[in-house]
DNA sequence: TAGCATGGTAAGTGGATACTCACTATATCA
DNA sequence: TGATATAGTGAGTATCCACTTACCATGCTA
C-alpha cells in the first residue's frame, strides 16, 4: 500500500459510503445486501462503515431519508396550474415520470423498504406521494368547478393518472418491459387518453348507472 | 407428546408446507424469511421441509409456479369482448382488479421476486402479464380498426388502464392508502375515464402535435 | 406380524454475517 | 514538537441459518 492515498474527511467519507449502500440496497433489498459489499464498493473497511452509523438499519434509514424528486417537480407543476393550462401540467408530470424521474435505484429503493415494511417507507409515502396527489387532487377538483373537466372523484382520477406513468415506469424498471415508441410519444399518449377521459361526457357516454348525476352542457350524436 | 396427532399424506403435508412458506416470503421477501420460521408456522420440523424440497430456492420456485388469476379473468373477458362489449371488457378487468385479484400476498410476491430478480419473475411476466396486454392491445387495435375508439397506440392504451388498476391495488397493498369510495365506485370512474379517453377526439381536442394524424370521423362542439 | 416404504424429528455442522476491539496513521495547532 | 482529535483498519466473536445426518414412528400389505 503506498503512502497516503486516502484519509479523507468525515461527512465525505460518510457520503460516499451513503452512495455505495443505496445503489446496493436498490439493487438487493435490505436484507440481501452485506455490509461486506457495501464496505468494499465504498472502498473502506467493514469497521467503518460502524463508526458512521451505528447500525446496518440507521444506515438505511439514513438512505431513505435523502432527498426526492417530488419537490422540484411539484413546484413547476404548480405554476402552470396556476394559469390553468391542463395540457402543460398533465405534460409535464407525464414527460418527468415516464423520461426517468424517480430513477430505477430510488424507485426500487422506495419499493424495497414498502414491501419490507420499513417505517421510512410509510414517511416517504406521506411526505411525498401523499402531498403530490392531494395537490394534483385539488386541481382537478378546482377545473372540475370551473367546468372544465367533467365531474369524477379527484382522487380517483389523480390516482388513476399517476397510475399509468408509475405503472410505466414499474413494468420498465422491473421487467424491462420497454414499449418501442419514445418517451415524448407515450407521455403525450396518456396525456392525450388523460385529458379526454376529464372531458365532459357525451350523451351515449360511458357507465353511468348511478352516483353522481350531471347533465352534459352540450350534446351531439356519434357514429357508433 | 401423545399418541399419534400427525404423520398426514405425502403431497398434503407438501401443500400446507408451500402455503406457509408463501405467506411468509409474500410479507419477508425470499431473504427475509427463514426456513425455521417456515417450519414452525407449518408446523413441522426444519428437515422436513428439506425433506419435500432440495433447497429453500427451489421451494420460492415451487410457489412462484402455482397459478395465478390471469387465465381465469382473460378466458371471462375474451367471451365479452367477442361480443364487442366495450364498457363490459373494461369493467370486468377494473372491478377484478381494484375488487382485489391479484390478492395481496400474489402482488407481494411478485413485486418481491421481481426486486430479487428472480428468475421465476420473467416468467411470471412473460407467461401471466404479457399475454394479457397482448390480448387488450389487440382488442384495442381491433376496436379502432373498427371507428369505435380513437386511434391510439394500443400497446400504451392496454398500459394506461392497468395502470391504473394495478397502481391503485399498489398503493393499497403497500401503503394501505384506501381511498374513501366503494370498489365499484372506483372501477366505475377508471372505466369511464378510460372508455372517454379512447373515444373519437373532438375538434379543439388535446395534444395532437404530431405522430399520427386521424382525420375524425364525425366532430362535434363542445363547450369549454 | 415381519418387512418395508413412508412420515417425521433432534441434534448437529460449517460457513456466513453484523458488529466490536485494540490498535495504527495522519492531520491540526498551541 | 508533542498533545489531541480524527480517520482508518485487521482480526476477531457470537450468533444465525441453510442444510445434513442418524435415527424413530407409523401405516400397509404379503
Amino acid at each position: 500500500m503506498p503512502l497516503s492515498p486516502k484519509r479523507i474527511a468525515g461527512p465525505v467519507r460518510k457520503a460516499k459510503i451513503i452512495q455505495s449502500a443505496a445503489a446496493l440496497f436498490a439493487r438487493k433489498g435490505f436484507n440481501g445486501t452485506k455490509t461486506r459489499e457495501i464496505a468494499h464498493r465504498a472502498g473502506v473497511s467493514e469497521a467503518l462503515i460502524f463508526k458512521h452509523f451505528p447500525s446496518k438499519e440507521d444506515l438505511y434509514a439514513a438512505i431513505l431519508a435523502e432527498e426526492s424528486p417530488v419537490p422540484g417537480l411539484l413546484s413547476k407543476v404548480k405554476r402552470l396550474a396556476e394559469q390553468h393550462k391542463d395540457v402543460e401540467v398533465f405534460s409535464v408530470i407525464a414527460r418527468t415520470v415516464v423520461g426517468g424521474a424517480p430513477d430505477s435505484d430510488l424507485m426500487r429503493l422506495i419499493l424495497f423498504s414498502a414491501l419490507e415494511n420499513h417505517e421510512m417507507s410509510d414517511m416517504f409515502f406521506h411526505n411525498h406521494i401523499r402531498v403530490f396527489y392531494d395537490f394534483l387532487a385539488g386541481y382537478i377538483q378546482q377545473r372540475i368547478h370551473d367546468g372544465a373537466f367533467q365531474p369524477v372523484q379527484p382522487l380517483i382520477a389523480a390516482r388513476a393518472f399517476m397510475g399509468m406513468l408509475i405503472y410505466h415506469r414499474l413494468l420498465t424498471v422491473l421487467f424491462q418491459a420497454q414499449l418501442p415508441q419514445t418517451a415524448e410519444d407515450i407521455s403525450r399518449t396518456f396525456v392525450s387518453l388523460m385529458m379526454n377521459g376529464l372531458k365532459l361526457p357525451s350523451p351515449k357516454g360511458p357507465v353511468r348507472r348511478s352516483g353522481q348525476t350531471h347533465t352534459p352542457r352540450t350534446r351531439t350524436a356519434r357514429k357508433l
